[in-house]
DNA sequence: GAATTGTCGACCAAATCATTCGAAGGCATT
DNA sequence: AATGCCTTCGAATGATTTGGTCGACAATTC
């Protein structure tokens, strides 16, 4: 019993990388297995069903996600104040929603049918903060391309930008445009600004 | 008899998006034919196969991709000439690697694992080109959602940028990977110029 | 009003999927 | 070297999904 804790967060991590970009049902276990370098009968030692795995993913993103606005946002000056208390008071909500999570959670979803499910369910806040989840799915991948003096520029501007999908007026949330609405915060908060 | 070429294309490019994103074994004819509000059954009237939509789709974007550079490129100036010819020569030979599509095409491939078959029976040209090809597709999102003064931008810098993906150090290409080398396109083309 | 063109629901065989299970490798303690 | 525990995994399985077919039936053209 050296790292079991450390092998699943392995896993969520790797997990997560595919879910946030083939969603739910398309991620099969044969691929996350693949990228772990695991055989697919192993992750059923760490977890007990791909939806188990999933729901740590949520969890553990809506997590990092909350440390990286915590610090990036204190970086930034005057005139994101007002968005600051703005996003902390919808990352204090997830909370609430993460108690719910079990009872919306069913099969045939990816992030964006999630959100859906959710829409109905549940007030505005929570959908923020869920979409604010999926977006830095998103923003994390592309912070692993670009190096670091990139990186710290791309956090800055696109946390400016965040306000703007926030607010988005609902989109037709159709496959095609899945990667449009993950670069549309991307273009948002850096072309904008310059 | 009125519109059956409209409507292969209208497949073709629908399909193309879906394809684009979730490469071609996780794309099902169910989601295309949802996507375009129209019965599966009805699909197959236009196309015999899903690899059929396939090889449509990789030659249709072929033709816009060869079109739109034509065009982009003459607006650009002087340190992009050689670049020029050297886009032509590898245009050129697409027509035949097409020829040979047939022959390479076989299950378990998407987008990636196509180039990955194709790298080892064919030489760097006809690499290049289908890299240029699958960028292409990726762009063609990005296209869509900035509105058109970014647009002509966007298009020009990021035909500034597309020497570096041409030579890119091959890089491994894997899941995780695939939505970081689309976007690493756009990055080098947006964010290095300014 | 018949022939042609186009659409679709229902269905199928084959493939894929998540999950299980037992065997066994590794490693410490006795 | 025998015991017991932790960990990995190949193979098997039952359920679901998938690409593709077919016949019925609209719609359009002649």
């Amino acid at each position: 019993m050296i790292n079991k804790e450390e092998i699943r967060k392995k896993i969520i991590v790797s997990a997560g990388q595919i879910f946030s970009h083939y969603g739910f049902k398309k991620t099969t276990m044969d691929e996350i297995a693949k990228a772990l370098k695991m055989g697919k009968s192993s992750i059923y030692y760490y977890f007990e069903s791909k939806e188990d795995i999933f729901e740590a993913v949520v969890l553990y993103e809506a997590n990092v996600l909350r440390n990286e606005l915590t610090t990036a946002i204190k970086a930034v000056e005057s005139p994101i104040e007002k968005m600051r208390s703005y996003v902390f008071v919808r990352m204090k909500s997830f909370e609430k929603l993460s108690n719910y999570y079990n009872a919306i959670f069913d099969k045939n979803l990816d992030h964006f049918d999630f959100i859906e499910t959710i829409r109905e369910k549940y007030d505005r806040e929570e959908l923020a903060i869920l979409r604010l989840i999926i977006y830095h799915g998103a923003r994390k991948k592309v912070f692993n391309v670009v190096n670091s003096e990139y990186t710290a520029m791309a956090v800055q501007t696109t946390l400016k930008g965040l306000e703007v999908p926030l607010f988005w007026k609902k989109k037709e949330m159709n496959i095609e445009n899945r990667l449009n609405a993950i670069l549309d915060v991307l273009f948002y908060g850096i072309v904008k600004n310059k």
